[in-house]
DNA sequence: CCGTATCCTACCAGATACTG
DNA sequence: CAGTATCTGGTAGGATACGG
């Protein structure tokens, strides 16, 4: 359980300092999966096997893990309805939302500009039209 | 050389589609330095030496071909001065400001945001402070 | 100063099989 | 249905040395 420094005015968050809490985060939370995940729960909860469905190449595995980590960082709540067989839901909590709509407007705007950002480029596949 | 699809109305960028061109471009753009070294020519033009020392814990390499990949997206432009020695200076392209706003957000948002990431969370690195 | 060329390793994450 | 456990390979990226 991590302790929080006494005086947080001393703090200086920093993602360009490569020892600072924020830079961590920042790698870890633009990993693989971890803005989809957020992003496909944008509206609403989702069990698991509907994220599974949604976001498309996504194992059980990195599902799992994924939700686990989001979790610890206080952005989704794991709601276990302790059904047989197993209903669990998965929703964004306050801080998760927060974050939520700033993914949001990033995805977007990659969507709304992809035809810019692969012109003259061939290091993208594009085996989608 | 890519060639634009003749009706771009049929594309729909969508990010969940584990095909889809902006899939490619979320995934690549949220690795480990794509987003930071837009964050760091957010304000001005830097030289690569510049670039080294702000962004901590970048290689030599790793920045070179952030950069590389970058300037092939459209995103930043490459100004190198001819000189002996060299003189190479790097700038965000107009769409690169575009984008360098929607990351900016998240960057600072996750700076401002970090003790309440953390908490309860044993599993970030915490040696800064 | 601004790169490139190699080599090499850790670990990310896919595949598969199994459980309550 | 919602997970774990284990094995495995591919590759991102670090370290190092060299070059114009």
């Amino acid at each position: 359980m991590y302790e929080l420094p006494k005086d947080r005015t001393k703090a200086q968050p920093n993602v360009f300092n490569a020892k600072c809490p924020a830079r961590c985060l920042l790698t870890f939370l633009a990993g693989k999966w971890h803005l989809l995940v957020i992003d496909a729960l944008a509206k609403e909860r989702w069990r698991n096997g509907e994220l599974m469905r949604k976001i498309e190449g996504i194992s059980q595995k990195m599902l799992t893990q994924t939700l686990r980590e989001l979790e610890n960082m206080n952005l989704v709540l794991r709601i276990d309805m302790g059904t047989v067989p197993p209903h669990v839901e998965y929703e964004l909590t306050p801080l998760g939302q927060d974050l939520r709509m700033k993914i949001c407007t990033l995805d977007r705007w990659i969507e709304d500009n992809m035809f810019e950002l692969i012109r003259d480029n061939d290091s993208v596949p594009l085996d989608y039209v």
